[in-house]
DNA sequence: TGAACATATGAACAGTAATTCATATGTTCA
DNA sequence: TGAACATATGAATTACTGTTCATATGTTCA
């Protein structure tokens, strides 16, 4: 809790608050714009909006198993060729998978371990 | 790289794996099940889905500063009353904020240190 | 109890995203 | 080089999601 020495809003553009006894906002806003900048916030749910599908989670997990080629994740996580393709794209850009071409073929892998501990974390989550 | 004895696909369903080189599609789908459920899938994507959102991200960053009555975060994030509310039931149904009465307000707060942990991850990552 | 305030909910609209089909790009090998 | 294969891309459709407005629920205090 942010409170002024008066346990009293001071706000000026938000006289309600003077009733509601809410945090001073603009004390806030300084605050929080130093924990986080408006385009890091973006950065991060554009991140994860990169594992929100499942079709890219069902990927991800697959990948930590081990690295494997386009056509093999379309028949594991059951969608065409097409749409594998359109979402190793999001990944990809995410900065969630890497990918190295073996003859015709080109395989897809995790990122880093850093990827891993994300996913990680989101399974143990879940599990709670 | 998951092979079989003979470094050669002995998958039926997909007989053109036997060219591509492809990984075993049967024996990938036996081990990633063992490693993440359908339904353990589709709650990690719910889960992230939920921090995918630009308003949402400010709203849980805002909420590491401390925290936070609705009409505050409406006016710290710049959104409705409204949409602030919307925004918190979904963070509230996925567990990542909790929020106490205190009056006629009520005060939402980070539901635990491992939900800062995820945001501090997804932080990181992005400034890679 | 009822007026004032804080939050939650439902409906509607607008923007976005996932999927598929058709097709293009790129690689290998005879 | 050209045929066969693997992957990427563009367009179109369908479904979903975020926002706002209007209103309902719930709390406090005179």
């Amino acid at each position: 809790m942010i409170e002024n020495k008066n346990d009293e809003c001071v706000c000026e553009s938000c006289p309600h608050h003077l009733e509601c006894g809410g945090k001073n906002v603009e004390l806030v806003k300084r605050l929080s714009s130093t924990i986080i900048s408006e385009e890091e916030a973006y950065y991060v749910s554009e991140l994860f909006k990169s594992i929100s599908d499942l079709t890219r989670v069902r990927i991800l997990f697959s990948l930590l198993g081990g690295d494997m080629c386009v056509c093999d994740i379309a028949e594991l996580v059951g969608v065409t060729q097409s749409g594998v393709s359109h979402q190793l794209r999001v990944l990809k850009q995410a900065g969630l998978v890497k990918y190295r071409r073996e003859g015709k073929s080109i395989y897809y892998s995790i990122a880093d371990d850093h990827v891993a501990t994300i996913l990680a974390m989101g399974l143990e989550h879940i599990s709670e």
